[in-house]
DNA sequence: CGCCAGGTTGATTTCGCTCAAGCAATGTGG
DNA sequence: CCACATTGCTTGAGCGAAATCAACCTGGCG
């Protein structure tokens, strides 16, 4: 729950992050000077927006705690959460880079923490340190490949192994192994959410995760998820593979 | 088939694609000289590799004639169509920035010709221009928007929507107008690969063809498909945005 | 207290997957 | 040239899964 102060002097995206590296980190001293003039740190509670869909870019965002869900939207409704931040990402930055409006939403998950770098100073950055063109590179790439696995398992999965994949994911990021060996994870996303992960509806989703209770195989209690044992769940998935 | 010569003189880089700017064009005269000493000319058969997931990058291939599908597989004999490139197109692009082995296999899916640029020289002209690290920047960012649209679609449309608007994407690329009016495609893909494109099997694309047929919508004959009207195919789309 | 959003559950219908057979085009070896 | 295998596609029957529509629950909140 957003700790939110924090002595705003102190804290600077050079120190930030020590553990997982930001894209913000191998700037020289200059830069940096101007990095920190031209950054804005913001706390958001959860459902506050970074950025909305369709907006005009007006820099980027580095997430600095918490979680950040970019999804797509339609006219009628229809939401699909398409990726998740973490501290050490950077979001909008491919609006920036085309020079465009957000083809996306970006919304905190939860209290997060997230800092506006201005467009100004984005481009003053890009044009001082060539490395950090490449960063974003890398990032995109990353992010391609990732949506590729993605369309992928779309393709080849049934609903029930890419809600298993879904939460073996989640589990590298939210879990907490618990003293008898059990995983514990409290989901950052609603089911509507991880419905539109898995590509189905919620009340999909709702039987699945029945499905999986009665199995033994994880135990739901909202948001809450227990996960007696973590291998159990992987081979689910391994038994595709092995065929 | 596979013919494997060329008149290697007449043909650069420079003059190709005078249509469809390549990325290869914003070269300066040294730059052009590099990549004519460092690119090969490949014609490719319907079917065969331009390069093969799980190998090692040995540079970029720029598409020059035809169709390349880029594909994923898997251990089990599945395969997901992902993205087509066509002619101004470059592929392996991502493994080389990434200096990783390929995610993913590119195979011709027609009678194509691809030029080959090998590793040394990709690295060269990269250092010597920087506007051609941004147009892969560009371009990732651009195969990302479009994967994002494609996972939007995978969980918001029916089978039978997916279909539809693939097809009109195909239109757009492979269609020709008839005197009546009406387009005619040949697809540049087999049953079995629009499935993976739309994610179901391929007896359910048969099937759907089929209602297509009866609605009079479209025309399938082997690869060949006729449309009489395509703004009543485009009409089928439209009917989920009025909601 | 009533309201509301998010979630679960149930009943019903539709849809898609699986397995299996059949078919046309193509290629191959005798 | 024909018998035969192969490949890609279509079609059918049966079954299981998921969408839909609807009721209902539950926890928060004004």
């Amino acid at each position: 729950m957003a700790q939110s102060h924090t002595k705003a002097t102190s804290h600077t995206c050079a120190v930030c992050h020590v553990g997982r590296r930001s894209d913000w980190h191998d700037l020289d001293e200059t830069s940096l000077a101007v990095l920190e003039r031209g950054r804005r740190r913001r706390e958001l509670g959860s459902g506050e927006v970074v950025f909305a869909q369709g907006e005009r870019n007006d820099g980027v965002y580095c997430v600095s705690g918490g979680t950040v869900g970019i999804r797509r939207l339609d006219s009628n409704g229809n939401s699909v959460l398409l990726e998740l931040a973490y501290p050490g990402d950077t979001v909008g930055y491919r609006s920036f880079l085309t020079d465009s409006e957000h083809k996306t939403s970006a919304e905190a998950l939860g209290p997060s923490i997230v800092c506006h770098i201005d467009h100004a100073t984005v481009t003053a950055l890009l044009a001082a340190n060539p490395a950090l063109g490449l960063r974003f590179l890398k990032r995109s790439i990353g992010a391609l490949e990732d949506a590729h696995d993605t369309m992928f398992r779309q393709a080849t999965f049934s609903n029930r192994h890419k809600l298993v994949h879904l939460l073996l994911v989640l589990v590298g990021r939210h879990g907490h192994r618990l003293v008898n060996g059990s995983q514990s994870i409290e989901l950052p996303v609603s089911r509507r959410d991880l419905a539109s992960m898995v590509g189905t509806r919620h009340e999909t989703i709702s039987r699945i995760i029945g499905r999986l209770e009665t199995d033994g195989i994880a135990h739901f209690s909202g948001r809450q998820v227990m996960i007696p044992n973590v291998e159990a769940l992987a081979a689910e998935l391994d038994c595709l593979a092995s065929a």
